[in-house]
RNA sequence: GUGGGAAUAGCUCAACUGGCAGAGCACCGGACUGUGGCUCCGACGGUUGCGGGUUCGAUUCCCGUUUCCCACCCCA
C-alpha cells in the first residue's frame, strides 16, 4: 500500500470544518485590520531562503526540501530550488519585484502550506500550514512606526480570543537593531567565556556558533548561570529603546496583556527590534502557536530598498490541535437541509429535477437512488444528520405533492411542489 | 540528526511461560415488499507494519527496516 510520505498527513472531514473555521476567522480578523491575501509560490530560488532566512540558520543548514531543477539544455546546469520553509521571505521577494512601495504600506496576509525536512512529532510535520502577516514599506509610509507593531500584536489578541483559545500567553522582548546585536554578542561571549565549561554540552557548542541561543537552554543546572549573563535589554541604543517602551505602551493602554521575556530570541537572521511568541499550555513541547517579529533590514539583504516591517507566522496545524480539545469539529459540519429518497424505476430523474430546483433556493440537498428500499433511504438519511426526507415517488409525482418528513420531531406532511423551498427552510 | 516507547479488523483494544487471531463499535444484509433512530439475528472484515532469523510451531523471542508517539537539537 502506498501511503503518505513521513511527515505529511491528509486532513479528512470532518476535521477540514475545523481548518475551515480557523482560516474563515483568520480571513474575518484580518479584513477588519485591511490586510490583503498574497499568494507566492510554494517553491522558490534556494538563494532567497539562505538570503533572507540566514545560511547558519538550522533551517537552511539542514531542514529545507532542496532539488537541482533541469537546465534547458542537456548540458547546462539547472538552478537549485527549495520548497518554502516559511512564507516571509517569499513576500518581500514578492514585495521587490514587484515595486509593492508604489502603494505605500502594504498590509499582506497568507495561508498556505510551509515544508521543513525535521524529524515529526506531535505538532511538528513536514508539511505544515502556517498563517501569517506582513506589515511592510517605506519608514515614510508608518512600516517603522510602533504603532504598527501593536497594531499586528492586537490583531493576534483578537484573532486568538475569537477562535475561542482560552490561555494563551503574549511573550514580548526587543532583539535591537543589527548594531546592538553585535554589542551585546561580544558582551555575551566575554561573559559566557569564564563560565561556559560549566554549562552543558549544547550550550559550550552554542556558546560558539550562536550565543543568542544560551538562553533557549532547559537544563536546570545552567539557570543559575544564565540569570548572570547580560540582557539585550541593556544594549539596545536610544531609538530602539524609545520604539520598544513606545509599543508597550500602546499594548497597554489598548488592554493586551503581555509578559516582557528578556530571554526570547528567535531563530531567524532577519528578526530586529520587537520579538514575539504566543504561547499556550498542553500542547507538549511545541507550545508555541504562533511567533514573529519586526525584520527592518531584511529587504535590503535580499537586493531590495530599505523596507522596514512587521509580520508574524500562526502554526496553524497546533491552532487546530487545540481547538480539538475544546470543540468538535463535527458540530462544524454542514448537514444536508433535506435528502431526497427516489422510490422506484423512473424517480431518479424526477428527484434530479426537484433537487435541482431546491438548491437554487440555498437549500443542502443529498440524494439517494431509485434502487434503495425506503427502509435504506431513511437510514442513510439519518445518518448523514439530514434535517428533512422527501420521498420522490409513484404517488407523490401524480399529485405533485411530496411526503416531507422532519426526522428529528417524526412529523410528516404532503407539501405541493411550489411550496417545498420555504416549507424545508422554516 | 540523537535517545526512548509503540505498531494486531475501518476505529478502540484483547490474546497467560511460544500452542487454532478475538471482542466492542462501525460498515453491509435480514426480522420490517412505501417509513429512520431502539431492539434482535446474520454476514463481511487480517499476509498480526514490512523483511529476515531461532523454533516442531512466532502476534509473542532475536536482528534489521519503515512509520507514528515522547523527549532532545531546533522551531510555528
Amino acid at each position: 500500500m502506498i501511503k503518505a510520505v513521513r511527515g505529511t498527513r491528509d486532513l479528512l472531514p470532518p476535521d477540514t470544518a475545523l481548518w475551515n473555521f480557523v482560516e474563515s476567522a483568520a480571513r474575518d480578523v484580518f479584513r477588519a485590520y485591511n490586510f490583503q491575501e498574497i499568494r507566492t509560490p510554494i517553491f522558490e530560488s534556494t538563494e532567497l531562503f539562505a538570503r533572507g532566512v540566514g545560511e547558519e540558520t538550522d533551517i537552511v543548514s539542514k531542514e529545507m526540501f532542496t532539488w537541482e531543477d533541469r537546465g534547458r539544455a542537456e548540458s547546462e546546469k539547472g538552478n537549485s530550488l527549495t520548497l518554502r520553509p516559511e512564507n516571509t521571505a517569499g513576500v518581500v521577494r514578492a514585495y521587490i519585484e514587484h515595486k509593492l512601495w508604489d502603494h505605500g504600506l502594504n498590509k499582506l496576509y497568507y495561508i498556505g502550506p510551509q515544508f521543513r525536512r525535521e524529524r515529526p512529532q506531535k505538532g511538528r510535520y513536514r508539511q505544515f500550514y502556517q498563517i501569517g502577516a506582513e506589515a511592510i514599506g517605506p519608514a515614510s509610509a508608518g512600516s517603522e512606526s510602533p504603532a504598527r507593531d501593536a497594531e499586528v500584536l492586537e490583531m493576534l489578541a483578537t484573532l486568538l480570543d475569537r477562535l475561542g483559545i482560552a490561555g494563551w500567553n503574549l511573550e514580548l522582548n526587543s532583539v535591537g537593531c543589527l548594531n546592538d546585536r553585535a554589542a551585546f554578542n561580544d558582551a555575551l561571549r566575554k561573559a559566557l567565556e569564564p563560565v561556559v565549561g560549566k554549562m552543558c554540552t549544547d550550550c559550550q557548542r552554542r556558546a560558539v556558533t550562536n550565543p543568542l541561543r544560551v538562553f533557549d537552554c532547559k537544563v536546570p543546572a545552567d539557570q543559575p548561570i544564565i540569570d548572570t549573563l547580560p540582557r539585550i535589554s541593556q544594549f539596545l541604543d536610544e531609538a530602539c529603546h524609545t520604539h520598544f517602551e513606545a509599543v508597550k505602551e500602546i499594548l497597554t493602554k489598548v488592554g493586551v496583556p503581555f509578559t516582557l521575556n528578556d530571554r526570547l530570541v528567535r531563530g531567524l537572521d532577519y528578526y530586529t527590534r520587537t520579538a514575539f511568541e504566543f504561547t499556550h499550555g498542553a500542547l507538549g513541547a511545541q507550545n508555541a502557536i504562533l511567533g514573529g517579529g519586526r525584520y527592518d533590514g531584511l529587504s535590503e539583504s535580499l537586493g531590495g530598498p530599505a523596507a522596514p516591517g512587521i509580520g508574524f507566522a500562526i502554526g496553524e496545524d497546533r491552532i487546530v490541535m487545540s481547538l480539538q480539545e475544546s470543540s468538535t469539529a463535527e458540530s462544524m459540519l454542514t448537514k444536508p437541509d433535506v435528502y431526497l429518497a427516489p422510490l422506484g424505476a423512473g424517480m431518479n430523474a424526477q428527484a434530479a429535477r426537484l433537487a435541482r430546483e431546491l438548491r437554487r433556493h440555498d437549500i443542502v440537498v443529498d440524494l439517494g437512488d431509485e434502487t434503495f428500499r425506503l427502509k435504506k433511504s431513511f437510514e442513510t438519511a439519518t445518518k448523514a444528520g439530514a434535517k428533512y426526507i422527501l420521498i420522490v415517488g409513484e404517488n407523490e409525482v401524480k399529485a405533485d405533492a411530496f411526503a416531507l418528513k422532519n426526522l428529528a420531531t417524526g412529523e410528516q406532511v404532503s407539501v405541493p411542489r411550489a411550496d417545498l423551498p420555504n416549507k424545508i427552510r422554516e
